[in-house]
DNA sequence: CATTTTCTGTTGTAAAAACAACCGACTTGT
DNA sequence: ACAAGTCGGTTGTTTTTACAACAGAAAATG
């Protein structure tokens, strides 16, 4: 675990903690960690779990498929971030997702009751982690509603321009990567893959943008 | 503000809380009460906030209008719903959407910093308050989950039909109201009216489904 | 009560997306 | 190095949606 230390020092849970206060925490929270192969789930659906769990390394896709085999996805988790939170209330039910390994992956796990009850210990880091889990929440709330904004767009082309734009707006420049290939982004889209593809090339040949594997330019 | 405090007991962020022990919550909290009239803009696009807002009375859409007119209607607030949550980080910029009263609404605000500091005169019920704050907004997240569930359907039917049966399962009946009109339920689920109402008629004439107005029963 | 406005359903047309099938380039694994 | 599999792009067809325009019913207004 110690090794992950620097990813979780960028980690908005523990945004504000020094490196000792973090190795503090992971005792005091009992933190595990588990490994996963790609391919392998971290979660399935219709599982529960009292936990708030944090990517230190490779990547998840956190998606649902249905009866048909449509799949969506819901969201990419990236090193750093934060999933699991939503079922952090006592009633939440069972998870309504599967959260799968899309590269080999390492995740800490918190159990959600020790991070939002006062340990006995009286740790005086507690009270900072869970400000920072509220403010990851309402974070991650945001998130979800541009999603929303996303999805809400009416065409393909739309939807592609508007998700651009916010990833290009949150990586901070006009030339930035993606956690998706083709059929992935279709997913997330929620649009056809032949289709997309077809409309990304269109908006290529038009000066829109500039794209080569799942690196992307604005123009 | 009194005359709201039983709406008040059944919202989420106040639960397990007595009538004594939110009269206090309130004083604590500095709540203020705002009324619009239908029509009103509660919020705009734009605007900054530190607020948590509580419904008391009447009704809410939280929607997004973009270049071309085009509505978006992220979610309906009914009493006793919070909303604003999601800005409640410090860092969480302006708010991104219109909050609409659709009817004569009365509004409760909460500062924000009030709710997650603790109090001077440490009031009892204020960590209480914080993790109902926190289980609330959980909750909103999983919410939203959901109708990325809904938008995330290919075909109008397919959304109907997943937005009629969630709407089914949390009113706990196959006959249930929606808090829209046409109109409004095409923003809603991001499709064309006039397709939609289309759709909705021939799921009628198949024997999936009747309505009258806003209620609908399930077959 | 008459008038205006809003709401809902209907129809026809044009645009867009889904679907299916295929191909070549590139990876992966053995 | 070869076979198998994945990935991205392309094309043609079918289905679905968006758009526009209209009409009757219901609701709101004065």
């Amino acid at each position: 675990m110690e090794k992950y230390i620097p990813v979780l020092m960028k980690t908005r849970l523990f945004s504000g903690l020094g490196e000792e206060d973090i190795r503090a925490m992971l005792t005091c929270l009992q933190a595990r960690l588990g490994t996963y192969k790609k391919g392998e789930y971290v979660l399935r659906q219709g599982e529960r779990t009292g936990d708030i769990m944090v990517l230190a390394e490779g990547q998840l896709h956190i998606q649902r498929d249905d009866y048909w085999g449509n799949r969506s996805i819901i969201n990419a988790v990236s090193p750093g971030d934060m999933f699991g939170e939503a079922y952090a209330a006592p009633e939440s039910g069972p998870v309504q997702s599967d959260v799968l390994a899309v590269e080999d992956s390492a995740v800490i796990f918190f159990d959600v009751k020790r991070v939002i009850t006062v340990c006995p210990s009286a740790c005086r880091f507690h009270s900072i982690a869970v400000q920072n889990l509220f403010f990851a929440i309402s974070e991650k709330n945001r998130r979800l509603v541009r999603k929303l904004g996303v999805m809400s767009r009416r065409t393909t082309r739309e939807k592609l321009i508007a998700y651009l734009s916010e990833e290009a707006k949150s990586q901070g420049s006009s030339t930035f990567s993606i956690p998706f290939n083709r059929q992935q982004l279709a997913d997330f889209l929620s649009v056809d893959r032949s289709a997309m593809s077809n409309e990304l090339c269109r908006m290529r040949d038009e000066g829109l943008l500039e794209f080569e594997k799942n690196r992307f330019r604005l123009l």
